[in-house]
DNA sequence: TTTTTTAATTGTCACAACAACACTTACATT
DNA sequence: AATGTAAGTGTTGTTGTGACAATTAAAAAA
């Protein structure tokens, strides 16, 4: 009889893609499904929502079941909802995803799930149209981070300008003249050089910078310009 | 018994937003609902999914349905979960949204929903979260239009440099010096000037322009930095 | 100790883009 | 012929740009 019979009732489920960057390259978090079907087989954190749960709430919540991580501030990026994207059963999903640090993350990582780091460039086959969100969130980064000086948020408390210039040419998947990189970067007059250096990379070592939270009046502008080209 | 009852199984509704421009002002769709509950409110262009249909097939099919518009690209913008967005039943909502020129659709224009055009800073109470949704959507906008030249899509075949530059500070909430936009919106090399002028806001009249579709070097970097300003 | 190696750091220059600013022009109306 | 109105145009001092190569710090090798 009712109104609503021809309209569909599907799941909703929200799945987590999780960036990060460590050893010069930037990373994804993926999980190995403990169920099945697709049993083995790779993916984002997903889980479906529950009563009362918004999807923010329960992005976070299945993140944490999944690996442990706690406190990390996701966006919803995009939603999936094709007819047939998920074989079993009608089911929407709602994408969220994060930039971390790794290392800061590394202890409360949970590997009961066999959480893994993949390289982007080395992305496993992954489960229903998981390949495409990431694809998705690799361009949502790209637009976010050209306009933003998000990409920090993938480094620790100090890091080094090569290190930087490293990170924005991952995401943008290109390459950047470093003198001109660091005359951009250092003129946004959001960093502070620290008296100290990193030994890691070379023999003469490259100085620390940190995030200059007095600064207020920062210029992103001259970022911005360099990454527009690429998006 | 099964393992997914604890999962919610919730409608899932599209909502269009369409904005155009008219009378140098931003204007927003919107229809009074036909439909108890809330009959005569006003609201965004919406409707439920059906069996086999992805979101933005449904988001095309409402808006038809609702307005009579057909063959407008929308693109989905975000996805509103609230457990209590809709007071009678447990609904997620898909957002799709889209810039026309809207006396290229007049005619198309079904009046049957009474659907009408309002200001973006006259737009009355909606129902549900739908006045969020707005907001939502023109930030979208905003990011949209600074990173790319969509807001010639708001305008007819021609139109005028002061007419594009009320539409820009239209988006932008924001006033830019005349002198400046006009070097910068033709340094973009996206515009061909026509030999015909509109009289209709000034005694000396404004020429109009065409966007070049040849051009194949366009220069939106100079119209970035005008708009990332205002972000 | 000296030399070698490696990557970080720094500098120049010609050119383009920038913000801030005010006057002139075209046209219709009076 | 004078007036009113909005469109259109130009300058300047300053800053940002891309393209380019030499120097420096420090460890490792000779």
């Amino acid at each position: 009889m009712s109104q609503t019979s021809k309209y569909i009732r599907p799941l909703v489920a929200v799945d987590c893609l999780i960036f990060g960057f460590e050893n010069q390259t930037l990373k994804v978090l993926l999980i190995k499904r403990k169920l099945q079907p697709y049993q083995n087989e790779w993916s984002l954190m997903g889980g479906f929502l529950k009563d009362k749960e918004s999807a923010d709430e329960a992005a976070s919540r299945v993140l944490k079941e999944l690996t442990g991580l706690e406190g990390i501030f996701m966006e919803q990026i995009a939603t999936f909802s094709k007819f047939d994207r998920d074989p079993a059963e009608r089911t929407i999903s709602i994408v969220y995803s994060s930039l971390i640090d790794i290392s800061k993350f590394e202890a409360q990582l949970n590997h009961a799930y066999e959480a893994h780091w993949f390289k982007v460039d080395e992305i496993p086959a992954l489960i229903f149209d998981h390949e495409e969100m990431v694809a998705v969130g690799r361009d949502y980064l790209k637009k976010k981070a050209a306009l933003q000086p998000i990409l920090f948020e993938l480094l620790g408390e100090k890091f080094t300008i090569p290190q930087i210039q490293q990170l924005y040419e991952e995401v943008f998947e290109s390459s950047f003249d470093k003198r001109n990189f660091s005359r951009k970067l250092l003129g946004s007059k959001l960093l502070h050089k620290l008296n100290e250096k990193d030994k890691s990379g070379s023999k003469k070592g490259a100085f620390y910078y940190e995030l200059d939270k007095q600064t207020n009046h920062y210029n992103f502008n001259t970022l911005l310009t360099l990454a527009y080209s690429q998006l």
